[in-house]
DNA sequence: CTTGCCCATAAGCCCAGTTTATGCCCCCAT
DNA sequence: ATGGGGGCATAAACTGGGCTTATGGGCAAG
């Protein structure tokens, strides 16, 4: 067997000076030594089927084409995954695993696939939704998958904007559902709450109060400079009125992302929603600040026009938010 | 502006008989609705430096060659993502969110690459850990990534296994560094706790258990059968202890991700780390069930041959499990 | 020992994504 | 005002990965 791996894939591309791409080692895009959806696609079927020709049935694709494909994926990752036998195939350890990895990809696949095609259906959708950023970014895109699985053919649209603006779609009749973040709920509008949030101090691990163990009090926060979202905002909404009006930008920055990318940096302390952070935390490229005395949480909640209680596709995704 | 779409893609690319592939709601697979990692790369690479052409420089591609793939995929995904103009490119409303989005796919892709890389390194590896499933499965990746990031020569290989495999390898010099989950170190080891987890007892949204309040005592799970894994891993250890060493097993299945779907599917209440369900409980394919009076937790260490406290790569990698 | 399911190999096709090679637009500095 | 430089678009030609069809060989069960 061997690995065979007497390739001469590189061949260095471009004769171009910029870059220089010769290292055997840890070079190369990620799309170089990811397989593609597809393959991956492929690779959760035959671990489901326990069948190449099974799995290319079921991904459309020959049985050849399927074999060819798994088997290139093992010579890009140059690790053995499946064990092939002439009844029917079988995951190895590393298969297994690289299985279970390939997964998580797929599922976050999903989910942009899920959102993409509510960004895109503007017309003809059976369920406007009308969201604030931070819902629209993370919670949105599960409920999506959620809801195709149990009503595969509920076209949903999706529109992002901040609390002012859902209100303005649901009013205007543009939107059918709402999902908000803020303390206060838009007039004319109901509202129930799905999910509860917190605001949460973080700095980068090297930062000073990445070692605080006592709780910062509301003062203290008050009088820091921090990486904040804009005004406007529904986190700066209650980080405002948590503290009394008056909190302090270092910077101000218009999305979630640029915001942590600025804390990752170590830049300062930044105040986010933890629906945000939870990755960062987990792998200590941010850490919390304890805060005392200061009520960070909120809620967030779905909203729709006074009186018109969801119906249809609506109460359906309603459901799938919290029961 | 407008779309420009008057595109004929498609095209009905096979002769061949065999797919119906032509309506246009939600068909063909992911990989045909999602862009490939380096389109998504590049769209990263367009959020953060607001230019296709420097973009296209920093993943080594020519200008145009952006240019046409950015455009491809705003056409796969029928909407407008950046805004193009003579001084630069910015992201739209829309493409802000779907770059979000993006990252999700990115990062998940980079776990996979650090996981795969770690799988196939085996020999001349500076670092060679052995790990249980579930640290190997949900864990080790993110430190993989974290690791490359810190120090990006590392080589690292990986071997999964239960912690009697882990702590023979340790033991024979075949790993530097070790993480069980179990209750108990191997002997012959020292360890740290790197982390806490816990078992919950999970059932479908349809189960009577879903809507139970009070906690289920332990004699109550252990007349129960239960959906688990096999026995000899550490999950199954844990309850085994915890009730008493009798867990009555419905069902038993040898991977995390098999015990998930069989629990999802509504076969009954399973057992399994919280590691392992976040997502499904926070999109409520599972549910969790209270327990009472029961001892769940279980902490997760590393692991070395007495003695030989983990330096440098492996202390790399320790600090940044936990500090 | 034949039928069915499995996988592998071979040869040829096709399209997506690239690369060069241009051209236009806008801003800024000279 | 006038060139220069950064930025984007379009066009034509090349390449290769992945697909399909067409086979062949192993193993099990009727």
């Amino acid at each position: 067997m061997g690995k065979g791996v007497g390739n001469e894939v590189g061949k260095v591309a471009g004769k171009v000076a910029g870059m220089s791409e010769d290292q055997p080692g840890v070079t190369g895009s990620l799309a170089h030594r990811v397989p593609d959806l597809g393959a991956l696609e492929l690779l959760l079927a035959v671990a489901r089927l326990g069948s190449l020709g099974a799995a290319a049935r079921e991904v459309g694709i020959t049985q050849p084409a399927a074999s060819s494909r798994i088997r290139s994926m093992e010579r890009q990752l140059g690790v053995a995954l499946v064990d092939r036998s002439p009844r029917g195939s079988r995951l190895t350890d590393a298969g297994a695993l690289v299985t279970d990895w390939a997964r998580r990809i797929v599922e976050a696949a999903q989910a942009f696939d899920a959102g993409a095609q509510a960004l895109r259906d503007r017309r003809d959708s059976r369920l406007r939704v009308a969201a604030s950023m931070t819902i629209a970014e993370y919670l949105l895109p599960g409920w999506l998958v959620a809801l195709r699985e149990g009503r595969p053919d509920t076209a949903v649209s999706l529109h992002a904007g901040n609390s002012a603006a859902v209100a303005e779609r649901l009013l205007s009749g543009e939107a059918d559902l709402g999902f908000v973040e803020g303390l206060t709920v838009p007039t004319g509008l109901d509202s129930a709450v799905i999910a509860h949030d917190r605001l949460i101090v973080v700095v980068a691990p090297g930062h000073a109060w990445a070692r605080r163990r006592r709780g910062l009090a509301a003062a203290e926060l008050a009088v820091t400079p921090l990486i904040l979202r804009e005004k406007g905002s529904g986190t700066r909404q209650v980080l405002d009125t948590a503290l009394g009006g008056l909190a302090r930008p270092l910077i101000e920055l218009s999305s979630t992302t640029a915001v942590k990318a600025a804390a990752v940096s170590g830049a300062g302390p930044a105040v986010l929603s933890e629906l945000a952070v939870g990755e960062e935390l987990a792998l200590r490229r941010l850490v919390g600040v304890p805060v005392e005395g200061v009520s960070l949480a909120r809620d967030l909640r779905a909203v729709w026009p006074t009186g018109h209680r969801p119906t249809g596709p609506a109460r359906d995704l309603l459901s799938l938010t919290r029961g």
